[in-house]
RNA sequence: GGGGACGUAGCUCAGUUGGUUAGAGCGCCGGCCUGUCACGUCGGAGGUCGCGGGUUCGAGCCCCGUCGUCCCCGCCA
């Protein structure tokens, strides 16, 4: 007999009754009926209930251990009786009397409970990682991520696809996030940088001849973290592609992601082609670059409707509204609230109107509208008797989308709009290649600089740059940006110029970009791609808010690994070796 | 760097207007129970109310500071 385990504990069934069989795993339960005592034998596999009676050697040596400690048992599978099966478990028809047992490793006493799954702190879990994914929810969350790289990693193949490896030390990139840096030891004063994305990577392998690439890659960025994005590092799906255009990179994703999806869940997936909106479209309907399309409430533009109004508030300025269908028995403490949370946004006021039996408006605002402007103003927010159309209004265009977007989601929310159980997919496309920074007056790269304007030098040479878009993209799920991708700039001379408008000279791309515009100097085909992320795949799929859920060894908000004890001082050799002194901040005055 | 919420037993939480000895459930320890599967039941141990200061006759509760966790803004070509 194997001296740990003939079989697991998932794997007995009603056919093995009568054998007798060698189990290990941890004691995650028990429970004492005086006459009898079954313990909850569990493994990565399943749990199988385990059975002894007092008054045995066995049962004096097992009877009292802590939850949690790990055991071998010898027994005997036998036939439950017909009331004591258990339909929810898979060995729930039989179990095992125990004939021997012997103690495989001791616990100490618990932090928290691994059984039953209690709600514990986000500290305590971290700290003690390997019992928190003890847990069945976490075991499944991190197995099923396992099975979506997989997949994913067969479905790119089947698609052509070819995975390659780029390195994980490599140089700083001069644009983008904060680098994680590595100094280097025979380089005195430099430093590899780990790499925030193989974006370089990625462009040179196309020029190299390879054509269809992948890679489940990890990237590196020193980025403060939010519930959707861990701190340091993550990975994607990054993803190139030659002589495509941007539909070519579309269908290949689309192919990718209702296969995924489709694999995955049961739930209703938007069918490809996905829906594709523009940059501008979306932020006016949306207020955002990332549209939950769960969502029905739109936002309209009434900017012009109020152009000539007497009302100081909205004259002149963006007026946008979203309409609350049959929301007119709403108290005014929903609407104060709601007003509230958009001054929070940065609203200087938010007026709500409700469409009254008569065809009037009712609320604090109406007084300012004509019949006619009334008319107008139902009309193009599509409003019915019982809605209230909420309205804010800013000088600022960015301004009332950044109010507006975060008060549909909200309301979506509070009003139960949001369509449950389906993956809605959209492309958001036509980004602006260049944007004016407030601060500096200058304009700068909106996104990615590699990116392909539209209309090529000719654009770059004659139109107004705040009026270019880039052939830059993103894929979108249910309010998640899974990723941007872009057809991206093969041509020096084009290259040379984008930069120019941006405010860089011909040498200094020559010194940030060597390698690459070296590289498309030679012979570079059109190519383009993305890089959906993995972490925010997986964490839809498992249907988590949180990507520490999805993810076996997540770092705090702090960046910090609670279980490593990550980052740590090291040694004054190490620092000599790598030619560091380390220079403190100054102390905060307590 | 800024804002918000939270911090009471190992864990989840309650704790009234500031008023006697700070409670409950789970877990832990001990007893009882032959069919449970989040077993039940009886009893017991377990507390610097995050930490420091202040107001007060009296602070878990009010004020100031500080630390920690999470969420948000900034940041994320």
């Amino acid at each position: 007999m194997h001296k740990y385990r003939t079989h697991n504990c998932g794997q007995l069934r009603l056919s093995d009754a009568g054998s007798v069989v060698r189990l290990s795993g941890w004691l995650r339960n028990r429970r004492d009926h005086g006459g009898v005592y079954f313990i909850d034998l569990a493994d990565h596999y399943g749990i199988t209930q385990l059975v002894v009676e007092p008054g045995t050697e066995v049962y004096d040596r097992i009877s009292s251990l802590p939850k949690e400690t790990v055991i071998r048992i010898d027994g005997k599978v036998v036939t439950r009786d017909e009331g004591a099966v258990n339909p929810a478990m898979v060995t729930g028809e039989i179990e095992v009397r125990i004939s021997d047992a012997e103690v495989l490793g001791n616990t100490e006493p618990l932090p928290f409970s691994v059984f039953p799954e209690l709600q514990v702190p986000e500290e305590l879990r971290l700290t003690y990682r390997f019992l928190d994914l003890r847990k069945s929810k976490m075991h499944a969350n991190i197995v099923r991520r396992s099975q979506i790289i997989s997949a994913i990693r067969r479905r790119m193949v089947d698609l052509g696809f070819v995975e390659y490896q780029t390195p994980t030390l490599t140089a700083s990139s001069p644009e983008g996030a904060r680098d994680f840096l590595v100094p280097a030891r025979r380089h005195p004063g430099k430093f590899y940088a780990l790499p925030q994305a193989p974006q370089m990577f990625k462009q040179i392998i196309m020029v190299s001849g390879f054509d269809r690439y992948f890679q489940i890659a990890p990237c590196y960025r020193d980025e403060d973290a939010r519930h959707d994005r861990s701190p340091g590092e993550f990975y994607q799906l990054d993803i190139e592609m030659s002589f495509v255009t941007q539909n070519d990179v579309f269908a290949a994703l689309e192919t990718l992601m209702t296969g995924l999806f489709g694999e995955f869940s049961t739930r209703t997936i938007t069918q490809a082609p996905f829906p594709r909106i523009t940059y501008a479209d979306a932020m006016l309907k949306y207020g955002s670059d990332k549209p939950d399309l769960r969502n029905p409430l739109l936002i309209v533009d009434l900017s012009d409707l109020f152009a000539q109004t007497t009302f100081r508030a909205f004259a002149g300025k963006t007026v946008r509204a979203i309409k609350l269908p049959q929301t007119a028995d709403k108290s005014r403490s929903f609407w104060d609230k709601l007003e509230e949370q958009a001054k929070q946004l940065g609203a200087a006021g938010m007026a709500w109107l409700t469409v009254e039996a008569d065809g009037t408006l009712k609320g604090p605002v109406a007084k300012f509208l004509n019949p006619d402007s009334t008319a107008a103003l139902i009309a193009s927010t599509d409003s019915v008797v019982g809605d209230t159309v909420i309205i804010v209004a800013d000088a600022d265009k960015h301004k009332v989308c950044k109010i507006l977007g975060p008060l549909r989601d909200s309301i979506g929310k509070q009003l139960e709009l949001i369509e449950q159980d389906v993956y809605k997919f959209c492309w958001i496309v036509d980004f602006p290649m260049y944007e004016l920074n407030e601060e500096t007056g200058k304009v700068e790269f909106s996104h990615n600089p590699f990116s392909m304007p539209q209309g090529g030098l000719d654009a770059l040479n004659n139109q107004d740059p705040l009026t270019i878009k880039a052939f830059q993209y993103d894929i979108v799920c249910n309010g998640y940006e899974l990723s941007s991708g872009a057809i991206r700039n093969h041509q020096p001379a084009i290259m040379y110029r984008a930069f120019e408008l941006a405010g860089y000279g011909q040498e200094e791309v020559e010194t940030r970009f060597k390698a690459l515009i070296n590289a498309l100097k030679y012979g570079a085909p059109p190519h383009g791609g993305i890089a959906p992320g993995i972490d925010r795949i997986v964490m839809l799929l498992a249907d988590e808010v949180n990507l520490r859920e999805v993810i076996m060894f997540p770092m705090n908000q702090n960046a910090e690994d609670l279980m490593m004890n990550a980052p740590s001082t090291v040694r004054p050799q190490q620092l000599r070796e790598l030619h560091i002194q380390v220079v403190q901040p100054p102390q905060k005055k307590g």
